[in-house]
DNA sequence: CTGTTAGCGCTTTCAT
DNA sequence: ATGAAAGCGCTAACAG
């Protein structure tokens, strides 16, 4: 093989310096604020740096130097699969990465396993700040956000010291959509997300609302309750159904057994418009009449949910991307809550 | 305001060190090989470095360090919200986490948007390495991800000079799936996905191939092409019509006007199981048979292509992902180029 | 098992 | 407009 004197690593901001005749600081200047430096320089700096095939400050050690890596980390505590697939998690994160882009800053994706090493991989992320995507109150990767003292913000919840907490008043949404979806109803009935991050699936009757960790289903929990004993029922009287994931069709097997039973509900709160469309499909295939037999309520007002005419939720989540983002760089985000509102279709009684 | 004497900036390795009254070394090795440290001293930095609060080594100091931040950089495109709400693409985003959280790296994520600063924020990105979602020829981000002199991989195309290519043979499944999509024909039709990144719509007769950026796009026109000359058609007598993006309801509004029109398809061989389900929508709105009136395929054989019983392409963008991955950190990935094969169902009249 | 030395590549600060 | 000095925080390489 013959001599390949090319040096094979990479050329230094020093090297190129050299080789343009100029002091390491304007060559830098050349590259950072080329205002700042002699067209002349600036024309011998680009020179040597072709010739050497120099590609720009190496981003590593400009991260040390400034003490920033210009990198948001964004916690996503799902399997990364689902939390692709979720399109509410698609919307939140396109909303975080126009923020990023907006400002010059990159994104660093930090998906959880629930393995141990996920507490490893939070401290070696070289980034500015945190946005974590709602998890449940014992995550022990909270603490390892915490400990970084970075900025951080968490999505939905939980709440944490420390960091601050973007989203909408889950309580008060879901009594309200509750009270839609419970309005006429005799046998009313909660779909719910996961209670914790073991995700079992299954039917509860007179569940422990305040035992559940996944802050945001226990909100939701809580004002369905609220609109149930509004309405005159009491908490063991309300089923709830808890299904792994908002996916359709794991929904809808879960409402074939349940909406054909002896115990079939004449209502469903649902806690996604994904799962709601699910509970719609299997009381098309049992014949059941919507909302007559069977009211159904869903939440985040997809495009789904307006072609299934189904009473939900609206809420932005592309907002709350961009004020987690903005939040977690420092930027002003106003201090009013998240807004949301409900969408009254005819899926409900009322 | 009271003084608050701590130290606001994050304590160092040499602090916590010193604090435990060992040297900066045995602090490192505590923290990166517990195993090489005597208890006693791990215990001691252990206990100094929670009193000084002290989180672990400097992320940015030690990439510098070690001339590896361990984070693999994968650029997408595509606007970001597509890309998300792609189920390829989150597939795919599947298999390169994986791979990266099994080797411990981190994962960033580089969203292009088609501006000027796409160049700055790849060169910005403290990666060790890149995996590129599939692209256009004339796209100048690969010129400097070559330049970063980085591993890079390119996802189906463009093949680039330096970088490694992972992906299917576009031509030859195109050419297999066009011979059925086709077969008893007497007006084939190709439903494309967008040829640049203008994302055109619309219809185009003896469109030239050649001449289109995207180089999937481009090997899928190409293979259809060659199924439609085998069955005897010049390529001037077949449609295409070209979509924006792989979505069912734009597809949907385009095919009810083509499937309605007096120059209607019988046949349309589409790139995406997901534009194919529009055509199939919208044939089912005209009460047009699958496939007596019109045969349909698709692409990608996911959920959906098996429900609408649908002729498709089957290949695994999870592997695609992690074989990417693997590529681009230098992992081995055996020389085969990645398999499909196409799935014939009863969307298409042999 | 522990420590010393050196320096990763860059940019802030302050001078000229 | 340009440059010299200093050091960001850490760990590889090598002693002891």
């Amino acid at each position: 093989m013959p001599a390949d004197d090319q040096p094979t690593r990479r050329a230094t901001l020093a090297q190129v310096a050299e080789r343009a005749g100029v002091s390491p600081m304007t060559a830098s200047y050349a590259f950072n604020r080329p205002g700042r430096v002699s067209a002349a320089s600036r024309a011998k700096v680009r020179a040597a740096a072709d010739e050497l095939g120099y590609a720009g400050p190496d981003p590593r050690a400009r991260s040390l130097r400034r003490g920033s890596s210009r990198t948001l980390g964004v916690v996503l505590g799902e399997h990364l699969p689902y939390a692709f697939e979720d399109p509410q998690a698609a919307v939140f994160l396109a909303g975080v990465a126009e923020v990023c882009a907006g400002v010059g800053h990159g994104m660093t994706i930090l998906p959880l396993t629930g393995a141990e090493d996920d507490v490893a991989r939070i401290r070696d992320a070289a980034v500015d700040g945190f946005v974590v995507w709602t998890t449940t109150d014992d995550d022990p990767v909270l603490e390892a956000i915490s400990s970084t003292r970075l900025p951080a913000v968490v999505h939905s919840g939980p709440s944490v010291e420390g960091m601050a907490l973007v989203g909408i008043d889950n309580a008060a949404a879901a009594r309200e959509v509750g009270l839609l979806a419970f309005a006429g109803s005799r046998r009313p009935a909660v779909l719910s997300f996961p209670l914790d991050k073991r995700r079992e699936a299954g039917t509860r009757t007179g569940l422990d609302v305040g035992s559940v960790l996944f802050p945001v289903t226990r909100e939701r929990l809580d004002g369905y309750r609220s609109a149930a004993a509004d309405l005159g029922f009491a908490w063991d009287e309300v089923q709830v159904v808890v299904c792994s994931r908002n996916d359709t069709r794991e929904a809808e097997r879960l409402a074939l057994d349940w909406l054909g039973g002896d115990d079939r509900p004449d209502a469903v709160a649902a806690m996604g418009d994904e799962v709601a469309a699910g509970v719609l499909r299997a009381a098309a295939t049992l014949g059941a009449r919507v909302p007559e037999d069977v009211a159904v309520t869903g939440w985040d007002d997809s495009a789904r949910a307006a072609r299934l005419d189904l009473t939900t939720v609206a809420q932005s989540m592309r907002d709350q991307g961009s004020r987690c983002a903005r939040a977690a760089l420092g930027l002003d985000v106003g201090d009013e809550r998240d807004g949301w509102h409900v969408v009254r279709r005819g899926s409900t009684r009322r």
